[in-house]
DNA sequence: GTTTGATCATGT
DNA sequence: ACATGATCAAAC
């Protein structure tokens, strides 16, 4: 039976996460057989398919949860010296055409944070990738009031999609949960009606969570070894 | 083009 | 210093 396959309960997923603290990236990819890249500028998701190859995760991309006989998603975060997270952290995309029949409950954004694995990744700037270290991971669901946030803002961003107003969304919309682009450049298009209900072209977008949100998160664990 | 994984780089 | 808008790579 393949590794990937072997768990199956939270907690064997978790004990693995809990080996992996205070490891360095070099020592992970070293085991798995694989080249440190000089730095992430050219590798942006490198360090993130290393920590789900490493937890066990199946290789490549495809739909759903990254342990799906657990329904648990696997989000690296990298923080900062003091544990705080440096950067938003992607949720999904936001499906800008076709949003009618959709709501929080059943929403992509929800669905991939019923169950979180988070793991810290040191990236303090200045500290070589190989150097960095894993901090202290762990397994989360949003609380009622956390939930109650990400609601908030999610049905607020998908009403001016809905109003075929996608782009006048900016960045700054939205408490914990954002609308920024996401796409492989500004020339990539995708469909959304605009205000006179017309499918057209315009920048893909996706949910973001801002970093304040998954500080409180984190908030309470050290991540990263002293 | 979309989805997976995210961080970069510039303006405020 | 920090967030927004822009971007990188691989699989499909």
């Amino acid at each position: 039976m393949p590794f990937a396959t072997s768990l199956k309960t939270e907690e064997e997923l978790l004990s693995r996460a809990r080996v992996l603290a205070g490891q360095s990236i070099a020592a992970i990819a070293q085991r798995l057989g694989r080249q440190v890249p000089p730095n992430l500028r050219r590798a942006k998701g490198w360090a993130g398919e290393l920590i789900e190859r490493a937890l066990g995760a199946a290789a490549g991309s495809k739909a759903g949860p990254d342990f799906p006989q657990l329904g648990i998603e696997v989000k690296t975060v990298p923080v900062a010296r003091d544990g705080r997270p440096c950067e938003s952290t992607h949720v999904c995309a936001a499906s800008l055409a076709d949003v009618v029949g959709i709501h929080w409950e059943n929403s992509p954004v929800r669905r991939k944070l019923v169950r979180v694995l988070w793991v810290p990744v040191e990236a303090e700037a200045g500290v070589p990738l190989g150097q960095r270290r894993i901090g202290q991971a762990m397994l989360w669901s949003p609380t009622p009031e956390q939930e109650q946030q990400l609601r908030l803002d999610w049905e607020e961003l998908m009403e001016l999609i809905a109003l075929g107003r996608a782009d006048e969304i900016r960045g700054e919309q939205g408490v914990y949960l954002q609308l920024r682009p996401k796409a492989a450049s500004g020339r990539a298009r995708t469909k959304a009606p605009n205000a006179a209900g017309e499918l057209t072209a315009t920048l893909p977008r996706g949910f973001y969570l801002r970093p304040a949100f998954t500080a409180q998160i984190l908030a309470g664990h050290y991540a990263i070894a002293r």
